[in-house]
RNA sequence: GGGCAGGUUCCAGAGUGGCCAAAUGGGGCGGACUGUAAAUCCGCUGAUUCGUCUUCAUAGGUUCGAAUCCUAUCCUGCCCA
């Protein structure tokens, strides 16, 4: 199988240009992927693009992890509904060393390989070039027409929020950015999510027009679940590869919480384990999916080429712990080492001892733990039976809180939903 | 620069002097069921010491009373130059 056969029956492939295959298998390639430094640390919506990456290398061809530096500070409006929020010069630096640090990870960096990954970032070569040379040199290449007529465009333009000038130049500067690759790098492949499409072909066409050269491309779907909704978000927000962001317990808890359908997808996306394997998994989870094997193995996988082993057996401990139908019996035995091991990756929140003593209400606690954003709300959701304590249910907001609930003296584990847990910590 | 239409709670979008913390839909959160699934059903979705308080672009004003009327300002879209 080759690398598009393969990354097709992984259902990463959306639109391809023609004659990319063809270039894949004839020579070893270069191939590039942007991402944007909007924070500091990628997220898993960025693992589709990344896995790209490392399928390409996995091939034999050589991947080209870009930062968008320049491309940060002008902001992507592709299918966005409203113009981006401009990020100043030290968050936009921040960021970029972020990602780098992350994307390090992934990739083969080894020099000594004639395929090994580089990193590039496209504030290099833009902040040399003046506003007069670009739009002579480059933007004299594309037309407006064309550049208006992409679909991640027009919507803007036919929308009611407008685009501004800076935004409308993104896809000229990506597409620069495929011309400067192709020229200095011999860089003939770019590749991305789909709403890239647009972006990535306006670059092809600069490769063409400027370089007199022949460059190719493809997107691979934009992740989406199931239900259409989107993907990668937690209650929390955001899902980080950063576990100062996202701890490895809870985004082992991501991927385990997959539904049924989207594991099956994200199994073959997200993992690089073989088709006969993938097969046997899927299969076995149609005959018992009440054991949940596909996302538990999704879960693992993930936990381990993100975080560590390690991480991903905390991770599981907790879990196994946590959701367990004695787990109140449990919690009462076990040691303060115990705890503590297995409550690493629970969110944690600080309470004064004294003010236990004296005891509390329990909306009161509540807000002032910042388990709940506002005592309404805290008051809400205790009536409504969306909270525990000690895996016991808190029956109405007379409860009240105080020492005896300690768990080894000095601990209470609180349970917001089904799912989420704060471990309280009294000092 | 001129004309027109707008800016409402997370989003979309009603409301055009009191019955408005503001319809409805979406999203989100929670509950029941279950498998920490899907589907379904139910509840919540500004804060609060439950007296009220702060909110409908911003600042003033009219009025017993304004998201709703007036004035100025800022922002957006469309059309004309």
């Amino acid at each position: 199988m080759n690398l598009i056969e393969e990354l097709r029956w992984r259902g990463m492939v959306q639109d391809i240009m023609p004659g990319t295959e063809e270039q894949l298998l004839k020579e070893m390639t270069t191939a590039y992927v942007g991402f944007d430094p909007t924070a500091d640390s990628l997220h898993v919506g960025s693992l589709v693009p990344i896995l790209l990456l490392v399928h390409l290398q996995r091939a034999g061809h050589k991947p080209l992890a870009l930062v968008g530096g320049a491309t940060g500070m002008v902001g992507d409006p592709s299918f966005k509904a409203a113009e981006r929020k401009m990020l100043d010069l030290d968050t936009l630096k921040h960021n970029q060393a972020g990602i780098k640090a992350q994307l390090e990870k992934f990739l083969d960096f080894d020099p000594a390989k004639p395929n090994a990954a580089e990193m590039v970032n496209n504030y290099d070569w833009f902040q040399n070039i003046t506003f007069l040379d670009f739009i002579r040199d480059t933007g004299k290449h594309i037309t407006v027409n064309y550049m208006m007529a992409k679909d991640s465009v027009r919507r803007r333009i036919e929308g009611d929020s407008g685009m501004s000038f800076t935004e409308f130049t993104y896809q000229l500067i990506q597409g620069y950015d495929f011309y400067h690759l192709y020229t200095h790098k011999n860089c003939k492949l770019q590749m991305g999510g789909s709403d890239q499409w647009g972006n990535i072909v306006t670059g092809t066409e600069l490769v063409r027009r400027k370089a007199d050269g022949e460059a190719f491309a493809f997107t691979c779907p934009l992740m989406k679940k199931a239900d259409g909704t989107k993907f990668g978000k937690s209650e929390n927000g955001n899902v980080w590869l950063d576990p100062k962001l996202t701890s490895p317990y809870q985004f082992y808890q991501f991927w385990l919480n997959a539904t049924d359908v989207d594991a099956a997808n994200y199994i073959k996306i997200f993992t690089l384990l073989e088709h006969a394997e993938i097969d046997a998994l899927i299969e076995a989870h149609q005959h018992a999916p009440e054991q949940r094997q596909l996302q538990k193995r999704l879960a693992k996988e993930l936990t381990i080429f993100i975080h560590s082993e390690k991480d991903y057996e905390f991770a599981l401990k907790a879990s196994e712990l946590l959701f367990r139908n004695d787990t109140a019996d449990v919690l009462q035995t076990l040691t303060e080492d115990q705890l503590m091991d297995v409550m690493d990756g629970v969110p944690q929140v600080e309470v004064s001892l004294a003010d236990l003593q004296a005891g509390k209400d329990i909306v009161t606690f509540l807000a002032e733990t910042a388990i709940f954003p506002s005592k309404t709300e805290a008051r809400k959701m205790v009536q409504g039976g969306g909270v525990s304590i000690n895996k016991l249910k808190v029956e109405g907001i007379e409860k009240s809180i105080d020492t005896s609930l300690l768990l080894r003296d000095k601990y209470i584990l609180v349970q917001k939903g089904k799912r989420n847990y704060y471990l309280v910590i009294a000092r």
